[in-house]
DNA sequence: TCTTGCACCTCTAGTCGCTAGAGGATGTAG
DNA sequence: CTACATCCTCTAGCGACTAGAGGTGCAAGA
């Protein structure tokens, strides 16, 4: 078993330096030993989850979620009824979010296809920021 | 020409009164002339403004890039073509987050469908964490 | 007139998930 | 032995607010 810097840690996992050291400090990731000189050693184990946490963050999940998966995954006779409900959640967050995007991207279309690139007192841009009465679109 | 109070802003404009009072701080909106007793008086003007900082703050604009297009709306005879570049990458930006949405959702929905609800030893939620190969689209 | 009670004031600190930088120790290659 | 990269801890900063403490102003009812 041959001990993982920090940078290897970071290299291998795509986490960076300090995102590694700050997630020890919130208590995500175990505190591992040490080197001779004080310096962090991590093994296989802790690789992994950094991929786990790496992956769920990529996803969205917040760290308080995280923090749950990653107890869930510890003890793996648990149900698993709150992984399910925590990716669900989340689900119905991306799925909100998409929607209200679609309706921005509809609104700044329409606000840049209408600018003339002419003076700002014609400027559809500025015109439809001002006035949300302009807004054809209801997403918010 | 009656004066408005902060709370009475805050009510027509639907931004918040600590949040008005923030965008006085960070320079956003001028400071209001006051009452006797020192509190903050608005106009229709001011009134127009944060309407127009917060829809932009609805279409996602950064503070500053708002900052930039009130000053482009100060002055209608520039071209109106940095609001227009502004609102062009704002655009690119809500479609790429869109299309990384996309992909969040349907790995999630994986992730979901997948989950038979019984043991954390065997959750597909869990699993697809842990090991990002088992993950079906490279949206990162 | 007095008092109740809400809305207002300023100021500081906290939120989230990092990121940057200072100032110093350690480890490795030439 | 000397560079130089990498590591260490610590504090402070980011964006865009939000929360709370501790105090003042103001309008309406008793």
């Amino acid at each position: 078993m041959k001990k993982i810097t920090i940078g290897e840690a970071s290299r291998q996992s795509g986490v960076k330096v300090p995102t590694i050291r700050y997630y020890e400090s919130i208590g995500l990731l175990a505190e591992p030993s040490r080197s001779e000189g004080n310096q962090r050693a991590y093994e296989q184990a802790d690789l992994r989850r950094l991929a786990f946490i790496r992956h769920a963050r990529e996803l969205g999940f917040e760290v308080d979620a995280i923090r749950t998966l990653l107890t869930l995954q510890d003890d793996p006779h648990q149900s698993c009824a709150s992984a399910d409900a925590i990716a669900k959640a989340r689900l119905v967050e991306v799925e909100q979010r998409i929607r209200s995007l679609l309706a921005l991207k509809a609104e700044l279309e329409t606000m840049v296809e209408g600018c003339g690139h002419g003076r700002v007192d014609h400027c559809r841009v500025i015109e439809v920021l001002a006035d949300h009465g302009q807004c054809a679109h209801t997403h918010h």
